[in-house]
RNA sequence: GCCCAGGUGCUGAAAUUGGUAGACAGGCAUGGUUGAGGGCCAUGUGUCCGCAAGGGCGUGCGGGUUCGAGUCCCGCCCUGGGCACCA
């Protein structure tokens, strides 16, 4: 009988679907697991051979934990508001819910030929109303919280309310800015200039309505504030860095600016700390945790305040990690739109600061950050601040390297021992004090913690690491500076000029925003899916009838970003349908948290960081019962694609063989790959693929074929490298496909596609099929048979358990060899064999294990043990080594012991040819591996 | 510049705790089957010397530790990815 995978795929899919087999339920009676694959966007192209590598491999695990007796959570959906939705609506009209339709139509179908076990009936998809619904509750609920610094937990604001009432600001801490007051609207507050934000409950009580929710605003998770962003005025949209090219948009090189733009922030810097700490409780691989704490970047050192030599009694803020190398600092340097430069530059200074000023604010940050070689830049303002341990005068200056959005938008400079400093004070001339023993400052930097510090006043003799509590400890008592924990992690914007995206349930009432809680709030069609002509959201342009919800002056116009639907669709799968509440408690309880997680490393800093700073919140505020939401993850790697190449002459319609290429002046073009059969070209094929090659003449080489050129890149269309799964599917079934994609190599690595290995894997099944169709109930299952499955069942579990799922086919493989080369026919003995298939191949699985005499499916047979009689052998070989050379085999008794080994091995006859007239030094006996035999 | 990952045959790779380097596949070669092609089957395939037996060399490079190193340590080179001149 002929491997029919078509017939048999089909079969199985068909009466999986009709069993609800992949349907799972809470059962307190078995342990869970949560196996989740990354959220897809579903775009446009549909899935390529890469997607499901992830897919595959998460799906073999899910499969095997049930075999285990796991109640196995194992669902998918689709992230599916986003831009290219967006995109598309832009130029032709149609709106982004019938594209997402029919994206994720497609998606779906071609998930289905795969055979998933995906519970589909949990599906979610970000942007049905049922589900962001919920996405909005989140945000309400952020807004409506505040995070209490000393309880280290996020709460609702109406405890805040209270203590404000009963004690103003005296016995909280609410996470906020620096000096959140400053920042209130112009108004009717009860107090003076010298507020300092101590604010005591009568101050509370005199604020209006008004008044009190200005302040509010400054504490709650979700807040509004103003924040610079990359405007560009003709696409009517911000810009993230990486999109502006030397000020210009990337796409059409419109003009962009730098604007202050009133939105929407979460507070996630509240939650730094935990988000570094927690890190230590999941099992991700060290290089993930570290990019998070590098981007959390949490730094400690202190804040230091260096007084103005004017009479203004203005202070520089700067915050130092070397507070130590204080008595170091010859100059300083701000950022160029540094709120103290004006009145620092001297009237002779006026002209160049205010040039330098102008070219720093056409440069973008990425480029201000200098991305390889950068020029040292700078400028004098003509000010100088004072030392506030010498009282020395020192220069104030403003470079572009220095950032007005991090930290202070300051720095104190310490040439002597920081490397940029040391660069800016040798192009400028500045002077370098040397503060470390024995270097000369003037000669080369010294940025190590070791060496005792000189010129230090009382800090002299120290070494760094010994000095820097001290220094702080000095700074304080001073009364110049205290020390400080820093975070380079920034609060995170939320809001979105867009429309495909979940709107706020807000709307506003005098420029206060309210929240509209009674009833959701859809998105309203509207005409176009653009900006309105001054430059307001997409929105914006709903009419008042067009809203669901029209309450207030106006509905908030902006939308939320694509990382908020996905930061807790883990949870919603526990309980998708549930109109009540985002997810009952009880089913989060029971599922838990993601014990495995798959996907790309691409997410390693924005969804991670946002999923988990969203679970704390929701764990503070009681609503589920763990602090993380991925308890091990792997990512997995890319998978390149194989393009091809023709060869033009220039400016000619001829087309050269890779062969002759060097003789002539040639183009290098990406031709698609199917057009190409093992780097032959079809000529044919090529002339009728666009109209510009109709004409194309061909330089043929000597076999006259045409041979392209060949190159491992990036999978992408415009590479026209891209294989779809479909004609694989087509061509050799899902089965073949899945088991391919594990063997390709280990998960995590990033790996070519080469179809041609896909043979072997399908002739593995083949032969599989074959070995489980000759079964003859009345043959006996011999004692090598057995060892050969038990065998093969350890090696199988052993790589799934720690996830090698390529050397579990190459397991597969040798077991099917070996069991088809000593003929196995007793069908009991093969049964087991279908189980071990059954993670990789599951539709090939279901038929062997009926063939082999199983009942009912595979899917819930329980995982064969390997029993420990099978595994020892009687007898076991020997590599007999002379100096760590191997030279013969010897075969011995398994239970022989280390010194009889020995004794064997020095009287077999071929060890005497190895050691002639030298002497045996020592002999190594490793118990069941090796033999060693030192001679000289 | 910094951080991370990686470097093993013609190719994808294996070697899990320091113990026979190249399992399992692909490709290629030779032979068989076939009207031909495809398919299938068998054998061979790291490299050098040798008819063979056998031996030398061999996991990016240079050192080291060890009876024994792809694996551990030190220094370097190359490739891929990420980044934020982060005070």
């Amino acid at each position: 009988m002929e491997y029919d995978f078509r017939a048999i795929e089909h079969r199985w899919q068909a009466n999986w679907k009709a069993s609800e087999a992949y349907k799972v339920t809470e059962d307190p009676t078995k342990k869970k697991f949560y196996v989740l694959d990354m959220f897809p966007y579903p775009s446009g192209a549909g899935l390529h051979v890469g997607h499901p590598l992830g897919y595959i491999a998460s799906d073999v695990y899910a499969r095997y934990k049930r075999h285990q007796g796991f109640n196995v959570l194992h669902p998918m959906g689709y992230d599916s508001f986003g831009l290219p939705a967006e995109q598309y609506a832009i130029q032709t009209g149609q709106h982004p819910a019938v594209t997402t339709e029919a994206n994720i139509a497609r998606y779906r179908e071609q998930l289905d030929q795969l055979g998933f076990c995906y519970d589909w009936s949990r599906e979610v998809r970000t942007s049905d109303p049922d589900y962001y619904r919920w996405t909005q509750w989140i945000f309400a609920e952020l807004f409506e919280s505040w995070y209490d610094i000393e309880a280290n937990c996020a709460k609702p604001i109406s405890s805040l309310i209270n203590a404000l009432r009963s004690d103003g600001l005296n016995d909280v801490e609410p996470a906020c800015a620096a000096k959140w007051w400053k920042v209130l609207p112009a108004g009717q507050y009860p107090w003076d200039e010298a507020f300092d934000g101590a604010l005591t409950a009568d101050q509370w009580k005199l604020c209006d309505a008004k008044a009190q929710s200005h302040i509010l605003m400054q504490f709650r998770l979700a807040y509004l504030a103003e924040s610079e962003v990359n405007w560009c005025p003709a696409l009517g949209t911000v810009l993230a860095n990486d999109e502006v090219k030397d000020g210009l948009s990337e796409r059409g090189g419109h003009s962009v600016i730098r604007r202050r733009m009133r939105q929407w922030i979460l507070r996630i810097s509240a939650f730094s700390q935990r988000l570094i700490e927690d890190l230590q409780t999941l099992d991700w691989t060290d290089s993930i945790k570290e990019a998070q704490r590098n981007w959390i970047g949490r730094s400690e050192g202190a804040s230091v305040h260096f007084e103005i030599a004017d009479d203004s009694g203005n202070t520089i803020e700067v915050f130092t990690t070397r507070p130590e190398t204080i008595y170091g600092v010859s100059f300083m340097v701000l950022a160029p739109e540094h709120g103290l430069v004006e009145s620092l530059t001297s009237a002779d200074q006026l002209e160049s600061v205010k040039a330098y000023q102008r070219a720093a604010a056409k440069k973008s940050e990425r480029e201000r950050q200098g991305a390889g070689d950068y020029e040292v830049t700078g400028c004098f303002t003509g000010g100088y601040a004072l030392h506030p341990l010498t009282g020395a005068k020192i220069p104030v200056w403003i470079a572009d390297y220095v950032l007005a959005g991090y930290g202070t938008g300051a720095i104190m400079a310490v040439p002597a021992g920081d490397e940029r400093d040391w660069k800016f004070a040798k192009a400028f001339a500045l002077p370098i004090p040397t503060i470390f023993r024995g270097v000369d400052a003037d000669e080369a930097v010294y940025t190590e913690k070791d060496i005792p510090l000189c010129n230090s006043g009382e800090f002299d003799g120290k070494t760094p690491v010994e000095a820097i509590p001290i220094a702080i400890a000095h700074l304080e008592e001073k009364r110049v500076g205290m020390g400080q924990v820093n975070y380079r992690l920034r609060d995170a914007v939320f809001s979105r000029q867009r429309y495909w995206g979940e709107p706020f349930p807000i709307c506003y009432q005098g420029e206060i925003p309210h929240l509209i809680r009674d009833e959701q709030v859809t998105l309203p069609p509207v005409d176009a899916y653009l900006p309105t002509e001054d430059g307001a959201p997409p929105l914006a342009r709903a009419k008042k009838e067009d809203w669901n919800v029209t309450r207030g002056e106006r509905m908030e116009y902006n939308t939320m970003p694509g990382w908020a639907g996905s930061s807790w669709y883990f949870l919603r799968y526990m309980d998708p349908r549930n109109g009540a509440e985002f997810c009952a408690r009880e089913k989060s309880d029971y599922w838990g948290q993601v014990d495995l997680y798959v996907g790309g490393a691409e997410h390693t800093t924005g969804h991670l960081l946002y999923s988990r700073f969203w679970t704390k919140f929701l764990f503070d505020r009681g609503w589920i019962g763990f602090k993380e939401p991925f308890k091990r993850m792997i990512n997995q790697g890319m998978i390149l694609g194989r393009s091809n190449f023709v060869y033009r002459v220039q400016g000619t319609d001829q087309f050269v063989t890779s062969e002759k290429r060097k003789e002539f002046q040639t183009q290098r073009l990406h031709v698609d790959i199917n057009l190409v059969q093992s780097d032959k070209l079809d000529m044919e094929a090529f002339k009728a693929w666009r109209p510009e090659y109709a004409n194309a003449k061909f330089v043929l080489n000597e076999d006259g074929d045409y041979t392209c050129g060949h190159e491992v890149e990036k999978m992408s269309k415009s590479k026209f490298n891209v294989q779809t799964p479909d004609d694989l599917v087509e061509r050799y079934g899902a089965d073949t496909l899945r088991c391919y994609e594990m063997f390709l190599g280990p998960l995590t690595q990033h790996k070519p596609w080469d179809t041609q290995g896909i043979s072997g894997v399908h002739n593995f099944l083949r032969k599989l099929y074959r070995l489980c169709n000759q079964t003859d109930a009345s043959s006996v299952a011999s004692d090598a048979q057995y060892r050969v499955l038990h065998k093969t069942i350890k090696k199988v579990s052993d790589d799934l358990d720690r996830h090698a799922f390529n050397t579990v086919i190459s397991a597969l493989m040798i077991g099917v060899n070996e069991l088809l080369e000593i003929k196995a026919q007793n069908p009991e003995l093969l049964r087991p064999l279908a189980i071990l298939v059954s993670p990789v191949a599951p539709h090939l699985a279901e038929e062997l294990w009926l063939l082999c005499g199983g009942t009912n499916s595979v899917l819930d047979q329980a995982w064969p043990s390997a029993e420990e009689r099978w595994l020892t052998e009687d007898e076991v070989t020997y590599p007999v080594s002379f100096n760590g050379k191997v030279r013969f085999q010897l075969r011995v008794p398994a239970d022989m012991n280390p010194k009889s080994v020995e004794r064997e091995v020095l009287t077999h006859k071929k060890t005497n040819d190895y050691i002639g007239d030298k002497t045996v030094r020592k002999v190594i006996v490793v118990p069941g591996r090796i033999v060693n035999i030192v001679v000289n």
